[in-house]
DNA sequence: TAACATTCCGCGC
DNA sequence: GCGCGGAATGTTA
């Protein structure tokens, strides 16, 4: 009854000050990140077992980092290799689309769409964004709905509104607006 | 085939 | 301008 052992480690926290997030590897690098559970004080079971791949270590320290300061609102210096072959070609192409995203810039759905070449699949986009298995450094919080609204997000709209505010954009009711305007701010 | 983290258009306030 | 309803839409399990 036993399945196949797990091709992945078992969960590693990463302690922040919102709690501790949780990080899970494959041989090809970091494959899943999990939000803190919203019982702040819980903590992350890390579990022995699993694959032990070289490297571990030090992607592990990059992801650490890079998820401390996108929570601070700065664009991570460097990240670890992202596994991101459980996605269809699909999911993939609008993950790796999202990675050039800067922390305070947003996208509609329906721009990357437009960017993949199919305008008319925005919603396939955010199907592929509720699935995204590496939320925050695959920063699927900076895709909003079109015409300001806020569109939604698997891991709670508090927190998307949360992250984007960070990072210097401005939330009001339901919609958002990247405070400082091409060209500056208007006087 | 049904379910979506959408978008667009037309209406009525 | 805003909020509604309805239809078209691409991808996925």
């Amino acid at each position: 009854m036993n399945k196949t052992a797990s091709a992945f480690t078992g969960p590693l926290a990463i302690p922040t000050p919102e709690g501790e997030f949780a990080a899970w590897y494959s041989d090809r690098g970091l494959a899943r990140l999990d939000f803190p559970p919203r019982r702040g004080s819980a903590r992350v079971r890390q579990r022995a077992g699993g694959i032990r791949p070289p490297g571990l270590h030090q992607w592990h320290r990059l992801t650490t980092r890079a998820v401390q300061e996108v929570l601070a609102g700065r664009p991570p210096a460097s990240l670890p290799p992202l596994d991101l072959r459980p996605g269809t070609p699909f999911q993939q192409s609008v993950w790796r689309e999202l990675l050039e995203i800067r922390p305070g810039e947003m996208r509609s759905y329906g721009e990357v769409a437009g960017r993949l070449g199919r305008p008319r699949a925005s919603r396939a986009v955010g199907a592929a964004c509720g699935a995204n298995p590496i939320p925050l450094l695959v920063p699927c919080h900076r895709v909003v709905a079109a015409g300001g609204r806020l569109g939604g997000f698997s891991g709670g709209l508090s927190r998307k509104i949360a992250l984007l505010s960070r990072e210097g954009v401005t939330v009001d009711g339901s919609r958002v607006q990247q405070s400082v305007p091409r060209g500056g701010w208007p006087r």
